[in-house]
RNA sequence: GGGCGCGUAGCUCAGCUGGAUAGAGUACCUGGCUACGAACCAGGCGGUCGCAGGUUCGACUCCUGCCGCGCCCA
């Protein structure tokens, strides 16, 4: 159910039969005002502009001809051409009852007809340096990712999450060498790895200081490159436990990424070498000054200076380009993207601009194959200057998780107290973890974004707690009523403006869904639910189901209101990997 | 120096392909629990949308030039 798109079709043939072009755009969006209706088509004025005609007679044919028979009950004329478009309950009661037994809560299904394909989409997300443990700057790419991807899924395209991890690079000689001590001093490896940060820290330092160990980093990068299979063993050993700490991670953060995800720098390994010469042979790249470079005519500046790609360095070592490249040719070869997506910071954005140019002059990215880079901002302190990540301050991201659950168990506890340690645990984690989620994903901005403890873990206003109270709320009255929600169903009569609001809203999930996607923006979402509760905490406050006097029908109505409420609600939540409970 | 992004209420942020009186949360103030759960609700206060021009019926939104901040490339 698309409304949006359902008026826009009826718009767009008044717009026809009053006399307008075929494809002027309707311009139909939600009317920002209460007496402005609830959908307005503003696409008259624009259409009146190129015609030089008046708009106001223009918009009086469009309307005559508008037919909107038992969709709405009121279309009206207002100001220079505004359509404003007052939908009828009963019809907005009718199209709620044909989502109640719905699954996907009446959102179509891509896939479910020719014309409504279904994608396979490459969504590369999280993507943590191996070196180190995960910090709060990967908390971004990993749940917007993760959003995104079951947005898509939910929709029906079919997702192949990319993690593509750190797990190649000079940092990793200096590190095996310092395992390598640890271990021929009887040292557990895991216990060694116990703290990557730490264990990079020391590695770091005796990288700086100790005499001959520099030297022994770059045999050991040398070794490892070269496939030395002791080197790989430990390397292996090292990469294992390293990516058991981010699937903690993932786990704790209800992020769906697992192990068959993982496809790290190290995979495309065999085939940098053969990227390189295909780019030689096809002319794209050239020597220059010793490395094979590729210049950018299509980038050029005002002088014709074209910047320059770097694949392969004068010593003969590859660089990120080079694997983003291979990355491209596999994932539009092998996975077959018809779409691939990227989640990383805003700093990379021109890399990713030249990788595409690049990828798709050498055919390793065709030209129906979509690349979007989605880039987001900083992590920035409570002073607005940005975390640094070598110099101490860093956030481990598992510390900031455990943090939250305390927090909110704190808050849990004093509010009800009689809850056992169990119960408190599960609530609190379910909280704890929304909130740090929900605060992160309900914003928009690419640009940087200040990371403050107190907005980050607060349990007021327009948070996840917000939205999980709102559910369990619906879930005691269910529980009051003693009413099984599984086989409940019962005629949705809208009476109220809040019932009428609800209706609305409820029947919108499909545009942002689809709003999602198309941006790779989960903040829509967030304020949909957001926006959703809150009708519904008014609701609950206008509109008794309960209480005495009630009439029958009325008390059926709003109970199947109240669990369509709830259904959307889980599902968002469950789509922005947020969980909810009966109690809290 | 070149490129990219950002400047909206005290603070954190929304603002959809240009639309009608620029919206939330928070903070602050006023009301509401013997009540379907007050992590809530109702209301109030708070803005020259960085500045200056331009495009037009209409600009937070598009264009140009400045100012400030951040990042990337050299």
């Amino acid at each position: 159910m698309n409304i949006k798109q359902l008026l826009s079709e009826k718009v767009s043939a008044a717009m026809v039969l009053a006399g307008l072009p075929e494809g002027t755009n309707p311009a139909v969006s939600l009317s920002n005002r209460p007496n402005f209706g609830d959908y307005q088509a503003n696409g008259v004025m624009g259409a009146a502009k190129k015609l030089k005609t008046n708009p106001r007679e223009l918009a009086t044919k469009v309307v005559e001809h508008l037919d909107l028979e038992g969709i709405a009950n009121n279309v009206e004329l207002a100001g220079p051409g505004f359509i404003n478009i007052h939908l009828d309950k009963a019809w907005l009661a009718a199209q709620l009852a044909k989502t109640a037994n719905d699954e996907k809560l009446g959102v179509t299904q891509r896939g479910a007809t020719q014309e409504n394909k279904s994608q396979t989409v490459v969504v590369d997300y999280s993507a943590p340096n191996l070196a180190k443990e995960m910090h709060v700057g990967h908390l971004r790419s990993t749940i917007i990712g993760d959003a995104v991807v079951r947005t898509l899924e939910f929709r029906g395209d079919k997702v192949i999450r990319q993690n593509h991890m750190g797990d190649w690079g000079t940092q990793f000689g200096m590190l095996l060498a310092h395992l390598s001590d640890k271990l021929n001093a009887n040292e557990v490896a895991e216990t060694a790895l116990s703290d990557l940060e730490n264990f990079y820290r020391e590695a770091k330092v005796r990288f700086d200081n100790e005499e001959g160990f520099a030297d022994r980093a770059r045999d050991y990068v040398v070794k490892l490159q070269g496939g030395d299979k002791d080197c790989l063993v430990l390397w292996k050993l090292f990469i294992d436990i390293s990516i058991a700490h981010s699937e903690d991670i993932y786990q704790k953060l209800n992020v769906t990424l697992t192990r068959d995800d993982i496809m790290g720098e190290s995979a495309y390994n065999s085939d940098l070498p053969v990227v390189v010469d295909e780019l030689m042979t096809k002319g794209i790249a050239e020597v220059s000054e010793g490395a094979k470079v590729v210049f950018i005519n299509e980038m050029a500046n005002k002088d014709g200076e074209a910047p320059v790609f770097i694949i392969q360095k004068t010593g003969g070592g590859y660089l990120y380009a080079t694997t983003d490249l291979s990355a491209c040719r596999y994932r539009a070869n092998e996975l077959k993207a018809d779409r691939i997506i990227i989640f990383t910071d805003a700093r990379q954005g021109l890399h990713f601009k030249q990788v595409e140019i690049v990828a798709r002059k050498a055919g390793l990215l065709p030209e129906h194959v979509a690349y979007d880079h989605c880039p987001f901002g900083m992590m920035m302190g409570d002073d607005g200057k940005p975390f640094k990540t070598r110099t101490g301050g860093t956030i481990k991201l598992a510390e900031l998780l455990d943090e939250a659950i305390v927090r909110a168990k704190a808050v849990i506890k004093e509010k009800n107290p009689d809850y056992s340690e169990d119960q408190l645990n599960e609530i609190a984690t379910k909280v704890g973890i929304g909130a740090v989620k929900f605060a992160d994903l309900s914003k928009n901005r690419t640009s940087d974004y200040i990371f403050n403890w107190k907005t980050m873990l607060s349990f007021e206003g327009a948070t996840a707690p917000y939205l999980q109270y709102a559910y369990s709320r619906i879930q005691s009255i269910f529980n009051k009523a003693q009413i099984e929600q599984a086989n409940f169903n019962a005629e949705i009569t809208i009476i109220e403006p809040q019932e009428k609001a609800l209706a609305l809203k409820l029947l919108q999930l499909e545009e942002v869904i689809d709003a999602v996607i198309s941006e790779s923006m989960p903040n829509l979402l967030c304020n949909y639910l957001y926006e959703l509760a809150s009708l519904y905490m008014s609701f609950y406050e206008a509109c008794p189901i309960l209480k005495e006097g009630i009439n029958d029908d009325i008390k059926q109505s709003r109970l199947a209101l109240c669990l369509n409420i709830s259904k959307t609600l889980k599902q968002g939540l469950d789509i922005l990997g947020i969980e909810v409970m009966e109690r809290m």
